[in-house]
DNA sequence: GTGCTATGAATGAATG
DNA sequence: CATTCATTCATAGCAC
């Protein structure tokens, strides 16, 4: 990607990494940690089924240390907006309904700044939510009035289907793997699965195969 | 962590973490690779177990964590690109920093049309906006000083350090432990990981695998 | 502690 | 390409 370099001075006492780098390795650990959170529940359910097994094994997977310190890593904490802030973002939405300039969130976020920590991104999303939800409840709020109006709002937008061809919701819409985002990280899960889950016969799917059957039916 | 993504208001892109705060993600990762194991290990038998046990018992994983991630399954209507898919686009992309050409773009549909359906729309789209977004977020971590400041020194870094991180909060709350910031090779994520994913040899490698990164340079 | 709501963030797609 | 939109995910905060 782009710049990965750097150069700790070889062996000092401080290493450093890009943005990118960091969000990878959030990603790594965030996928450990669910991949372990979700072989813990299906031992569970596996072992509740078997009175008579595995009580000799103890718990290993109970390691309240673990869990926090991973917790600690693995989470993201998002930004929130001080009361200052707010008030001053608020004021400036009033004023021009729409997103500001580049520029403008730089001077934005440069007087945010005094204020609490806060990056230009934290003011150009907060912008773009106000916007967008404060159309949405705009348009929420006359549906039955005007439901057949067709330029107005909600409808414009849900129509916007042109290029069905592009986008098949069918089968490439695996549930799944919504979203790039690990908090759920199914990919490599069944992988591992693939690895413990050897029962032969195909008599009975495992869960983390069905989605590919069930999805529309 | 999260203050990752973006430009942190003129701070620069790279975090920085001493050798002791290496040391305990090692550590933390390394117990998790443990952890990991045993639980594969004992679902193995587990599983065995219940195979010889008469194993119709249908579906008995229903784990709710997992069907969380799983639901919404017939209301998606845009594409989302699967691991595999992902994984393979931001191989590409990482080649060629640039939008690929028409004809790239259909080879390139036909390979990721392979994990689940895609049109070559989908892929346009994720280039451009690949490429956008890497772009804005890297001018936004060096917006005055065109250079790179990571051709300085560790130590100007290490001073940096302080200014870090941009969305935090703030001040407050465990300001380091959310900096947990990685970098080194000294812990094989992709051996780690390997561990517990072993996925067949041609199949794919999961995302985590990636390693677009040169952290061990 | 369980669930709900508000909202910051991520991202596919559309528009200029 | 640069911006913007629409939608969705995930979590902080709060009610119960």
């Amino acid at each position: 990607m782009e710049e990965g370099r750097f150069q700790n001075g070889g062996g000092l006492g401080v290493k450093v990494m890009t943005d990118e780098q960091m969000e990878m390795l959030r990603k790594q650990i965030s996928v450990y940690a669910t991949i372990c959170e979700q072989l813990v529940e299906m031992h569970k359910v596996v072992s509740a089924q078997q009175d008579f097994a595995g009580m000799g094994l103890g718990n290993p997977y109970c390691d309240p240390l673990l869990s926090s310190a991973v917790h600690k890593i693995g989470s993201r904490q998002r930004w929130t907006p001080k009361p200052a802030q707010l008030q001053i973002l608020e004021q400036i939405f009033e004023q021009c309904n729409a997103t500001p300039g580049r520029q403008k969130i730089k001077d934005i976020t440069r007087e945010l700044a005094q204020h609490g920590q806060i990056s230009e991104t934290n003011v150009y999303n907060w912008f773009q939510n106000r916007r967008a939800r404060s159309k949405r409840k705009q348009s929420a709020v006359v549906p039955n009035n005007g439901e057949s109006e067709m330029e107005t709002d909600i409808e414009s937008l849900k129509e916007k289907k042109t290029r069905a061809e592009d986008s098949q919701p069918d089968e490439n819409t695996t549930p799944m793997a919504d979203h790039m985002y690990f908090n759920s990280p199914d990919i490599g899960f069944d992988q591992l699965m693939g690895k413990i889950e050897s029962p032969g016969p195909g008599s009975c799917i495992p869960y983390w195969q069905m989605e590919q059957y069930d999805l529309f039916g």
